[in-house]
DNA sequence: ATAGAATTTGTACGCTCGTTCAACTTAAAA
DNA sequence: TTTTAAGTTGAACGAGCGTACAAATTCTAT
């Protein structure tokens, strides 16, 4: 007896069990068998919705990114002109911290998985630069208008860097937590926000002053000295 | 006929193999066979020189883990009391980053698994903070002699961005080429560190100085009135 | 030279994987 | 009410998976 429900909610809740496994154990870690179960429905209903396993994946990335974009996009829009720095490494933090924070266990879950589909090479242009790239050049945009002396060179590796921190952050791995001995935790992201924001700030306006040019801390001669 | 070899050319083998295909796919994403097929060996020795495939995985990230933490310990004794920030930066940063650019595809692949692993929750404790974390105590101990006016938390953190920043330098995903149109390219690991160094310096410094008492700008006000 | 240990080979087992499909049930349109 | 489409079910397919093991080979020490 097929207890038929609405599609979309069929899909949905394929959808929410296939977020939470693939940030738990990425795409290979987790079948379809695994999803279906804990999504409460037939093996064959994940193929007949989504199509192949790859097609599903891109589903759930998907999913929440028009809504990310999209707020990031209003946010620059309602800085000022030009914007200031602190306020446009906000804007485009902010709509993913702060979901990933208080929008419940699925954007969490999202979170986590954007975490390590960013550091894999595999998925990098066919999923992240897809997805997001287009507002990532709005930032850059941005970025120039707030840092006019800077080398638009420059601005991009910091992009790269802030990315680094950012994601680091998402995984929520506890490393942090295991390291410090409970002093910090990985699950309070709005007590690592307040010091990620002026982190990444100071960071860009070195980067915008030197760029480059800095000359390294000459700590290698003394290794070649002790080896 | 069995071309016996030396065991230990054997397992290198392995092991390189292994390396490069888990930095590209993941350990669930890379099979025995495969690793075996590559590395021009019999499935079955695998098993005979590391045990079942966990084994294997960590035996590829336990090889280069002692030499990359020797070096590191090695360079925070030869700084200077109090270390500069930067030299502090430097020697927790350079061997890894010197190895990865040029001590060839091996370091390479090495990196970009790490990469992987350290934003995946399910191998943090057991992988990441099993190898490095006595390390990374070395490092946070130096903060607090380069730092004396800060709190041990924000330096914790600090560490945290910065591992971000460092571990999506490690992955070249390639992300940052195709945003920047080829302006900035992922591989040239030396240009980015000229940057890497000075964004963190400045990051931890401010960190140092404002804490967690920032003030965030407030451009949430703005999105509600927006919505 | 030969015994014994170490390494390599080839094959096989049981299991899970992604995908497919015809039959069946439900909802909506005519 | 009948027709038609959409959704669901359960079973099956071939393929690849990690692991195990006895036989064959090569090295090492006596």
């Amino acid at each position: 007896m097929p207890s038929k429900q609405s599609p979309i909610a069929t899909k949905t809740r394929i959808l929410d069990a296939a977020e939470e496994l693939f940030a738990q154990a990425g795409y290979e870690g987790v079948s379809l068998r695994q999803i279906t179960r804990m999504a409460g429905v037939e093996l064959a209903l994940a193929n007949y919705h989504f199509g192949p396993k790859s097609a599903l994946f891109l589903a759930v990335v998907q999913r929440r990114a028009n809504e990310l974009n999209h707020e990031r996009l209003q946010l620059f829009a309602a800085l000022p002109t030009p914007p200031t720095l602190a306020g446009l490494i906000d804007a485009f933090a902010r709509p993913f911290m702060e979901r990933s924070w208080r929008g419940g266990a699925g954007w969490k879950s999202y979170a986590q998985l954007i975490a390590q589909v960013s550091t894999s090479p595999r998925w990098t242009a066919s999923v992240m630069s897809a997805q997001f790239d287009e507002v990532a050049g709005c930032f850059i945009t941005g970025a120039q208008l707030a840092l006019p002396q800077a080398r638009v060179r420059d601005l991009y590796w910091g992009f790269h860097f802030m990315l680094g921190a950012l994601v680091m952050t998402f995984a929520e791995t506890g490393r942090v937590d295991l390291l410090s001995g409970g002093r910090c935790q990985s699950s309070r992201l709005d007590l690592i926000y307040r010091r990620l924001i002026p982190f990444l700030a100071a960071g860009f306006e070195r980067i915008a002053q030197v760029g480059g040019t800095q000359p390294l801390p000459r700590v290698t001669a003394v290794r070649r000295k002790n080896k």
